[in-house]
DNA sequence: CGATGCTTTGACGAACTTCAACGCGGGTGG
DNA sequence: CCACCCGCGTTGAAGTTCGTCAAAGCATCG
């Protein structure tokens, strides 16, 4: 039986009901547990009153106690640079962990804010670490997760690193609509949260040039822009170019 | 007793002696473990021979079976774009983990390659879970490991995403510049051991340009350059370079 | 000692940033 | 309910940084 359809029901925040409940379930920390590990994860987790958009999580130099999954709506990682400016560092969905990289220094290096309302699951972090010397599985679910991360930061390094501003663009838009899709959304039709500013701090290019790549896509008949909204029209294409060679040394 | 002053003594390679003689014990792995979870620790860790400059440690989709520490030498790690190129993905220096980015899809993401004669420590991952388990400190600080990497991949993130070539040259040599420090070398005096074009891969940049903001950095007196020879002369300024304000737009 | 690979330097052009102005839409207050 | 205002997004023109192409210098190695 299912009660929770989505995991915005407000009023289920601190029920019992939660991870065996949650559509989330194949995207978030619990995959591969049984059911008693789940239950036993459970039991740490806590719900707490959804967040407003532009409100922030927790900021830069906050004590780290727990990471936090996305269970509805979307958050927005950034860390200042020295310079006293952003680095946009992630944007985060639904079952998408974030605080794991404030591990190391006991407080958070970056700073979170939802992007629309957003609900989120605690995950009290010394909690997490007994529990995961009690159940193999959540820990090498854990440092799956970690891995993984790992792994799609050095695929931002690569865009960064290496693209050009459409390349970069495209890839961002391939990301959501993969990312919407795995969640049971539209894969071609979605809303943008993030700003235009966001967009640009993020893929390190100017807000400009974000809004330019979007009008040349929309005369390429690649999509159709309208604000946030953003509507797919050659999915295939936009991977084409988001894959595509860029001139290097060798 | 100490029978290994550094890590590089090939003759010791699979003999029991292990992380507590070697000197890189307070940067690896085993940092705030006692004495009998390190013994535990040892003997799981095995040693190969010493990789020969331009030796593989193992190559994009290799099955993944352990994580390595780099004992002595550096390690170059990098990762074939979709296009097919490559993406230097970070430098590994003595007491610096890698692996962990394979951990989630059971093969290795990226290849590893010796860029000087490199002795390491391999450390078999399904054993190194199980011991895990027992030893919270273990798995603490393989977390702790982790969530630095995280971080420092956040780091360059914000290099590539938001500095200038001088920017990123000079936070690269300042980040070396620690490395070498805290294992117990000049600060200001130090062996290149990756190539021009390694160093423009990684930070983004053309060969050329690599050369030329080295030629800029030399005729201002920040440094001395003799082909892979480096010698600080400004080490402040060059954090200043670093550190420097980039035109954003807020 | 020539060959090869790595590095450096110069000239040119392209891509992107910057600066500036304008349009649009949503929210607020009259 | 409408008008105004403000923030966000778009578009154009000029300027800058960096990549590209080409060629030459310089160590290493057979």
């Amino acid at each position: 039986m299912v009660y929770a359809v989505n995991g915005d029901i407000v009023g289920l925040e601190q029920a019992g009901a939660a991870c065996r409940e949650c559509n989330l379930f194949q995207l978030c920390l619990p995959v591969g547990m049984g059911s008693d590990e789940l239950e036993e994860l459970d039991s740490i987790i806590k719900r707490r009153r959804p967040l407003k958009r532009g409100e922030h999580l927790f900021h830069v130099g906050t004590p780290f106690h727990a990471i936090y999954a996305v269970r509805s709506g979307s958050i927005r990682t950034y860390a200042p640079t020295e310079d006293g400016h952003e680095q946009v560092t992630g944007f985060r969905l639904p079952g998408e962990l974030l605080g794991l990289e404030a591990i190391h220094l006991k407080q958070h290096p970056c700073a979170a804010m939802a992007m629309e309302t957003t609900s989120l699951c605690e995950i009290p972090f010394e909690r997490l670490e007994e529990l995961c010397l009690r159940l193999p599985g959540l820990q090498h679910q854990l440092l799956t997760v970690m891995s993984k991360e790992l792994l799609q930061d050095q695929s931002l390094l690569m865009l960064l690193g290496k693209k050009s501003a459409e390349e970069r663009l495209a890839a961002l838009l391939l990301s959501l609509s993969e990312r919407y899709q795995r969640r049971g959304f539209s894969p071609t039709d979605f809303h943008l949260s993030m700003s235009r500013n966001d967009i640009g701090n993020y893929l390190g290019m100017a807000v400009e040039t974000v809004s330019r790549v979007f009008s040349r896509f929309q005369e390429d008949a690649l999509l159709i822009v309208q604000r946030k909204h953003i509507c797919i029209l050659n999915l295939p294409q936009l991977a084409v170019i988001a894959s595509r060679r860029v001139s290097d040394t060798e």
